[in-house]
DNA sequence: AGGTTTCTGAGGTACGTCAATCAGAATGCC
DNA sequence: GGCATTCTGATTGACGTACCTCAGAAACCT
């Protein structure tokens, strides 16, 4: 026989069909021993609710918002591309995505942006700022307001989000870190690391887990302090023409952050971009055509693909009221090279 | 308003419910003319089927078999294990799979494994066996009963498989080799590449890609003969042993396939795996133990998760008759070190 | 015991699609 | 024009669950 209904669990009960329907979906009005009997039906036929019909009879809508940073960051934008293309393949599913993007450099706006937000209309939010104070308390807000808020790519805890959707970056920066080494080979010389702001989050995790192998792992590379270009690509040629200049001996490169346009042009303006061992984050069509061309050495990453996915799931299955199937939701860190280019 | 709904396209098109359905679901009684109207109407509404109702109405199930190697193999396992969790995780969805352990290395059991299959209560297929001509012509005899087929891991070309859910182990093997290059480090050393069998087509082509990168990248690196252990940890052990005594220059291991158990153990009872750059395939619960201990050094993977995942999603839009969405279903080549194990 | 509150049963409608029926319209053919 | 054939319309009943109402049963209080 085909699988169980919710009538079998009510004659299997000795119930009614508003019983279980009441117990099945928490709803009040249903003694203890009542609630009991109706369960152990549930176990014994294994009664598993069909998501087809309930979503259906239930007129489920998912409504997302992304609160996503704007301006022209080829991540974002790989990023936004996968969303789009995720909501597409899940039209038939009832999710509906907008895309909110923010000024993430002025957490004011960010703040304003997420008090803004359509709550009633909204069964989900998803986002990707900096972590202010003020951003965690507009997302307690959000939480207050019974929407599912899920942080995507950089974690805002303490901030009561239902999920963190993204790697651990102490341990991307660690990875670079034994990619760096082993790659370089040699037993001395300089690494140089950049990142736009050493300010965000990701970027103080990464340089974290970086020094903590290099130390361990490669006394004799010495690890420069980190520069910063503040999102600026002149000023990112200048720090690196002038650290080049400096350290003869420089052998490696890492870059925790975005910039890796201005990073690329001024390292082959020094002419050493080859011989340099050249770690970046981030799959995009700028890191990819550099490892095709042999000037970035290895890329860590994350799939976007998976990222907003994982984020689509999670929150529909905070929506639903669901577990969530931590192994598929977990975001591997990846690492690219020429090689396994996807 | 909400989503358009088969009632507004047959409005829209100016025709009844019946000849939408029709048209839709690609059923015999419609004029050209009427098709295209009512195609006309479902492009200009954006008109989606909602697959909660379709499902629901359709009572469809998704009936599939997975034919694995049987035998003790922690790969397989590893995969047994996805299956499980992901079978468990979509029984909401109607989709209910049978595992057929089949003894890989006898032809002839499998394919009358293949052949006995029950073809009319069958929806799909997954297979991952060695490539025979007898097993091509069973994937042939399923796809002429119109069962969808799929090979999983290992490919089947020319068999008229549906789709190939695995790696490209040419590309495998190059990001090996890369590695492998590059962690040495050293200009001269000899590297030992050791497989179960070298019929297999996984290591013949993954032997390919690791020889082209060592011989174009690293002509100081000494690639040796393939060993074959052809499943006997016994003579794995021997055969490490009389290699390991043999070049006291001994660089770095390759395991192309299955059997790390009697590789690792031959290579401690040399006492020389830390000094040698180790590489392998497959993250198992003991290459992730070596990958800790740090007895192996890398590991190239493929995620059995999405193996598995990918293959039941491909098999579902082949049995709706469904296009795939390419860019999921590409399963990625994993470098997984100690830093960034899942 | 009476009344009040808390549970439960029975029954219905709806969700969007599929699948089937049957009658009627349009078309083609001679 | 008559007839057969091919299309089309209107209608209906599933599918499994959600959610609502209303009446009646059971338990609880004084």
């Amino acid at each position: 026989m085909g699988k169980p209904t919710v009538h079998d669990i009510a004659k299997e009960a000795g119930v009614s069909l508003a019983t279980v329907d009441r117990v099945l979906n928490a709803r009040p009005g249903v003694r203890d021993k009542t609630v009991e009997r109706v369960q152990a039906a549930v176990q014994r036929l294994g009664y598993v609710r069909d998501t087809f019909a309930a979503n259906l009879a239930r007129q489920r809508q998912y409504r997302f918002a992304f609160v996503l940073p704007e301006g022209e960051s080829q991540f974002v934008g790989t990023l936004k591309a996968a969303l789009v293309e995720a909501t597409e393949a899940q039209m038939a599913e009832r999710v509906s995505v907008r895309v909110v993007p923010v000024p993430a450099s002025d957490p004011h706006s960010v703040v304003r942006a997420l008090n803004a937000l359509p709550v009633p209309l909204l069964d989900g939010v998803a986002i990707m700022t900096p972590e202010t104070p003020q951003v965690r308390d507009a997302v307690a807000r959000l939480k207050a307001a019974g929407v599912p808020v899920v942080a995507l790519v950089s974690d805002l805890p303490n901030s009561g989000r239902d999920h963190f959707v993204g790697i651990n970056n102490i341990s991307a920066g660690s990875t670079a870190g034994v990619l760096m080494g082993r790659f370089i080979g040699a037993a001395h010389g300089k690494v140089l690391v950049v990142t736009n702001s050493m300010l965000a989050r990701d970027s103080i995790e990464r340089r974290l887990g970086f020094d903590s192998v290099m130390a361990a792992s490669f006394p004799g590379l010495t690890v420069l302090p980190s520069i910063e270009s503040r999102d600026d690509p002149e000023r990112m040629v200048a720090v690196i023409r002038h650290a080049v200049a400096a350290h003869p001996d420089l052998a490696g490169v890492y870059s925790m952050g975005s910039g890796n346009r201005g990073l690329l042009q001024a390292l082959r303006e020094t002419g050493r971009i080859r011989d340099l061992t050249v770690i970046a984050h981030e799959l995009t069509p700028l890191t990819r055509q550099a490892l095709l061309d042999g000037e970035i050495d290895a890329v860590i990453t994350q799939n976007v693909g998976h990222l907003v996915r994982s984020a689509l799931r999670v929150l529909r299955a905070k929506c639903d009221g669901v577990g969530i199937f931590e192994a598929q939701e977990r975001i591997r860190i990846d690492i690219v090279i020429r090689e396994n280019l996807p």
